[in-house]
DNA sequence: AATTAACCGAGACGGTACGTCACGTCTTTAA
DNA sequence: TTAAAGACGTGACGTACCGTCTCGGTTAATT
């Protein structure tokens, strides 16, 4: 009588994976069209011609939606080896600030952390993580090639990185410059001279 | 001298300066005791014993309020002049993340920007440019005993610890310990070898 | 038969019909026992155990609800016919002045001109329109039996007792007498003298 | 010895006669324009070119305010003596009902009673009077005349007509035409046929 | 003439209720 | 068996008027 383990014909509705994607389309696209506090659960869901109760089903709450929906944007893309640390952060900085303002609204990330408090600052932590690594690495390369000292603290300039990118681009709402982020780089304590 | 802006005596009640103040403690107290996103209009009103509709005849909503509760504490200390950069450069990103964690509840930052937009921007810039001249000044001085290399972008390191700094107390709540900010200040491009 | 009535066949969650009925049982006590401007949106919603947004996803405001609470209460009993107008008319508007003083509070009615206009207005006439057909029956078998003037303007004679119930009881506050309805009634413009 | 009754000689400056009559008029103004309910203190203080304070030294409210303010607007006309009730009584109601008609907005009466209670009935009781004591004169007469009989119930006939007037003014907001009055006058329980 | 009481304008204040918004939960029916 | 449609409780929001209470300034009658 039981089939329970057959490639079950079944009955009802297939859990629609076309509905998910909506989801986050239409999250990404309210962020940029109103702002994140203007998004509202209720507007999604009629974005993504979804019901109210779906999103709750499958997210805890607003900011949970809007993070997943714009944590795909944010992962760095490929770090390139040009065999200087100056050419190798310029670009690092570079596409962590573009990747950054590509977000409609800065104040998605503010409001993760507002809303979600320890949830919003573990997931944002993750997020960062993945950017952590690709900096760490350059700098790793450019002290066995000896641009920078053997004693440079990793850790730091990296934050100092991040926290330079996030300051300007989500706080200040101005983006630095090329030429803001070549000073930034050009503060690392080369043991030579620039060229 | 100018006459023209001779405060044109007024007529009306004045604004009651005791109502004022007990609004802006009251709501530092409830942002403490609370923390940011639990503390409402209504609880800040009643605490300060005080009309809701006070609060917004001065205050346009919540984030204000708490943005000029907590601007006052924000403001930076003297800084001193110890004759070593690295010595100055120290104690200034201490004070500044001593003061950044004196916030009961960080995400009061995150809320500003969130609920306020633009203005709330401004608001956060004014009160950063407060952190940003003395933090200028003793990179100058640094430049002047050739500690550092005139060409520094002085702009840059700047807001590299501001970012650092908010970034490690306001996003990932994780305050630096004093090793960190050796790092942070480690990492600056000295002239000379460190002793 | 007509289909297009045909009651669209609807998803969702039905409206509660308890929550309905204890909003207007809410309303009706407390009107009865705080008088009509001292019941608030609040108090009705408490009272009834019902959150103050479904009152207004049903009603557009106070005046409203109450005076659907009220209306039920208002239409008239059944008219007995005793081969006599004036003992017709006199158990008429002796029912209608009871109905009217039925209200705990007759300011009800002026709150709902008050605070509604033109839909009050509108919800008042329909009601009062269920008191004007019986009252006309009346009168016209009156006039069918000869105890009336073929001429008497029946519309004329019915609005004048509306008038004077609303009037005493509503505005003056001061309901009629038996003596004083018998004086209405006897100022009919009988053809035969009283027996 | 003691003269307390004495219009006591008194000091200081006197009460603006001008600051009275202006907020008299901006109140009838301001009914006629918004409606009763969208007058507001503020509103006609600012009309009247004076200060909210002013408007609670002499008035105890708002309805006080706008009854007095159009109470002269009230009082019935001289009545002509036409030797006919039928006529007396035509220009009688129409008289009544051009009157109350004249306020801009028939919910005046409403709000007196919503927001005085005993007051605002006791004033309206007050100004109603003034108009039953010119009927009561040319329903003696007629009685006199011998066209109405002797035990007709006046003060009944009269509050019917002040009711129905009321109702059909203020209530129902459709002043009655000229034949409807006829209608109404021609239910009197003459003792002649008409003409 | 100086004083002083009563008025007036402006306008800030405590308070009550309003009507709205969005959240997150729960229920019913259609597919 | 899933999800759409949608009603519901909850809690805060920001607004509107109310009626009260100072302020500074303006008359006038009293000293």
């Amino acid at each position: 009588m039981d089939e329970s383990k057959a490639p079950r014909p079944r009955r009802g509705r297939y859990r629609d994976p076309q509905a998910h994607a909506a989801v986050l389309r239409a999250a990404r696209e309210l962020v940029a069209e109103l702002g994140y506090h203007k998004v509202t659960m209720e507007r999604i869901a009629a974005r993504a011609g979804v019901a109210k109760m779906t999103l709750y089903r499958w997210w805890p709450n607003k900011a949970a939606v809007i993070t997943e929906a714009v944590t795909d944007q944010l992962a760095p893309g490929p770090q390139p080896d040009t065999g200087s640390v100056r050419e190798d952060a310029g670009a690092h900085v570079t596409d962590l600030v573009r990747t950054l303002t590509l977000l409609g609204d800065p104040s998605v990330v503010a409001g993760a952390l507002v809303e979600r408090g320890e949830a919003g600052r573990a997931e944002l932590r993750d997020l960062l993580v993945a950017w952590r690594e690709p900096g760490a690495a350059l700098l790793r390369r450019g002290i066995a090639r000896g641009e920078l000292p053997a004693a440079l603290d990793i850790g730091a300039v990296i934050d100092s990185w991040l926290g330079y990118a996030l300051y300007r681009v989500v706080f200040l709402e101005s983006a630095p410059t090329e030429a803001d982020l070549a000073g930034l780089v050009d503060a690392l304590p080369y043991t030579r001279r620039k060229a």
